[in-house]
DNA sequence: TTCCGACAGTGGGGTCGCAAT
DNA sequence: ATTGCGACCCCACTATCGGAA
């Protein structure tokens, strides 16, 4: 098949509004690929590349050549193209990826070239990607929706399902059942503003388990294999080999287990999201990699260095010793779980009657430094990839009224509006305003027209991409704590922030403190 | 007819390793 | 040694479509 006729479909769905459009415009293209070329093509189709792992990125984008005149590409082509890019490594290798990258840009078109900056970059944005394309697959090789979803979920892998369907459609899918070592899309929280929110949600009554700040785990056991993934299914079993040995120590001979890994302070009290994050984002030393995944005194050497530990808490079990626990109430997971695993790795999980229990639970996560609560309807079944009704989470939220410093012009859908806000406190000893960081949340295209107009009026310097305006216009903003940064001077970030409304009734001799800011990022609320 | 679930889009701060400077 | 980049961790929120109620 021709790159260009993906390309054209691509721009097609992008041009269209309705779903059932661009499902239909998806199938089509998906029936006309080669069975060779499935893999790939429909990757491309859901914007997503084979290879997971290209090195190219926007920067790598910015200076493309002038695209052909003639189409000549074909997907296999593009694939291999693509390939050769992703296996470059070592000195040389931006130069020589650059070159490779010209070579396929130099033979595309302009509407190839648009499809191939969205699959590099990731941000094709033609409203489809794997959710609708699952649609498509369906309405393509003729089988029920429902059973290419959860192959797609038990799976995680969009072009093996699609491959399956199209080549040998309902039976086909039905082979992907859950299978011991390789990973499933984990499920999925709802947030709610409050506890009572939360508890209407879920129905009472529930149960409340304490929700860590930390890396979200699936771990796989079977035997002696185990196997480490995270959210999105990419594996780090050498970079946690305290959750491998945790892991390994247990009775059970195959095991699929939920959880959260964190690193604990001495006191065992939860180190900040960072600290956590910075362990589980490195790589194993040399010596913990190769040969045996676990090494005891690697682990020990950590702890006489300081290194932080992780330490794995499990809040499900999806599969035990050949059974399958997925379509299982949440009750009877729990309790095959609490069998399984000791109860130094559970997670905190209470049984609440009402709202007021579950505020209690709230008040008591909280004080032991914890992130927030998950309220959890106790018979649902675990929903993989979902984020329904059955699991809600409840976290604090902090409000300043600070100052918009500056705005940058937004893009996509909302180009030519003003939408990301820089956000400063008020230092009262300077009196100038020391920036904590951006939001672009919580906009309606109301209040984005408004703001646009605003600080057009209020701007003194106008950027293409920011324009600097008088620190006059008081926002209240929502965030989740206060975290260390290396960016802005005040030393401090917002975590999560977004607009609630503008403070029209405020002046900004009147917003919030820089002191205000530090009090919050000292006492490490969510921080 | 209205309501609501699922989806896509629009970006945030922080961390790491690697290659280039 | 420092900087830029890509890839990944955590993520909130609004608009839209189309089936469910």
């Amino acid at each position: 098949m021709r790159f260009l006729d993906l390309a054209a479909t691509s721009a097609a769905v992008g041009a269209t509004s309705g779903r059932r459009a661009k499902v239909e415009l998806l199938a089509t293209a998906l029936r006309s690929l080669d069975p060779a070329e499935v893999p790939a093509g429909s990757g491309y189709l859901a914007g997503e590349l084979r290879q997971r792992q290209t090195g190219v990125g926007w920067a790598s984008l910015r200076d493309l050549p002038p695209p052909a005149a003639e189409p000549t590409l074909t997907v296999a082509e593009v694939d291999a193209a693509i390939d050769g890019i992703a296996a470059v490594r070592g000195p040389g290798s931006q130069a020589r990826r650059r070159e490779l990258l010209g070579v396929l840009f130099a033979a595309a078109t302009a509407d190839e070239q648009r499809l191939l900056v969205g699959l590099f970059s990731g941000e094709l944005r033609q409203g489809a990607q794997a959710g609708l394309l699952a649609e498509a697959i369906a309405r393509a090789a003729q089988v029920p929706v429902a059973a290419v979803r959860r192959a797609l979920l038990l799976a995680g892998d969009l072009r093996a399902v699609a491959t399956a369907a199209l080549g040998g459609g309902a039976a086909a899918l039905a082979e992907f059942g859950l299978r011991v070592g390789r990973p499933l899309a984990p499920m999925l929280a709802q947030s709610a503003p409050t506890v009572d929110a939360a508890l209407d949600a879920t129905g009472a009554p529930a149960v409340v388990d304490v929700k860590l700040d930390g890396v979200r785990i699936q771990v796989h056991r079977s035997g002696s294999d185990i196997a480490v993934f995270t959210r999105s299914l990419d594996e780090i079993t050498t970079r946690v080999p305290e959750v491998v040995a945790a892991v390994r120590a247990l009775p059970a001979r195959e095991l699929v287990l939920d959880g959260e890994a964190i690193g604990l302070d001495a006191a065992g009290r939860p180190l900040p999201f960072q600290q956590t994050s910075s362990r589980a984002a490195r790589r194993a030393t040399p010596s913990t990699t190769g040969g045996t995944p676990v090494a005891p005194a690697v682990l020990a050497a950590a702890e006489t260095t300081g290194e932080t530990v992780l330490t794995p808490y499990f809040f499900d079990l999806l599969h035990l010793d050949g059974v399958d626990l997925i379509d299982r109430p949440g009750r009877e997971r729990w309790a095959a779980l609490a069998g399984a695993v000791d109860e130094s790795l559970l997670v905190g999980r209470v049984e609440v009657d009402d709202a007021e229990q579950a505020g209690e639970a709230f008040a008591a996560a909280l004080d032991a430094g914890q992130e927030g609560i998950l309220v959890k309807a106790p018979e649902a079944p675990y929903d993989a990839g979902r984020r329904g009704a059955a699991w809600v989470k409840v976290k604090p939220r902090h409000t300043l009224d600070l100052v918009v410093l500056a705005v940058e012009w937004g893009s996509g859908r909302r180009q030519g509006w003003l939408s990301n806000l820089h956000l400063g406190a008020r230092d009262p000893r300077t009196g100038g305003f020391v920036m904590l960081g951006k939001t672009f949340k919580g906009l309606t295209d109301e209040l984005l027209r408004w703001q646009t107009e605003r600080f057009l009026a209020l701007a003194v310097e106008r950027g293409d991409w920011v324009v600097r305006v008088r620190p006059e216009q008081v926002v209240e903003i929502a965030f989740d704590g206060v975290q260390t940064s290396s960016r802005y001077p005040g030393g401090m970030a917002l975590r999560f922030a977004r607009v609630v409304r503008y403070r029209e009734d405020k002046t900004a001799a009147e917003a919030d403190t820089v002191d205000m800011v530090r009090a919050i990022h000292a006492g490490r609320a969510g921080g």
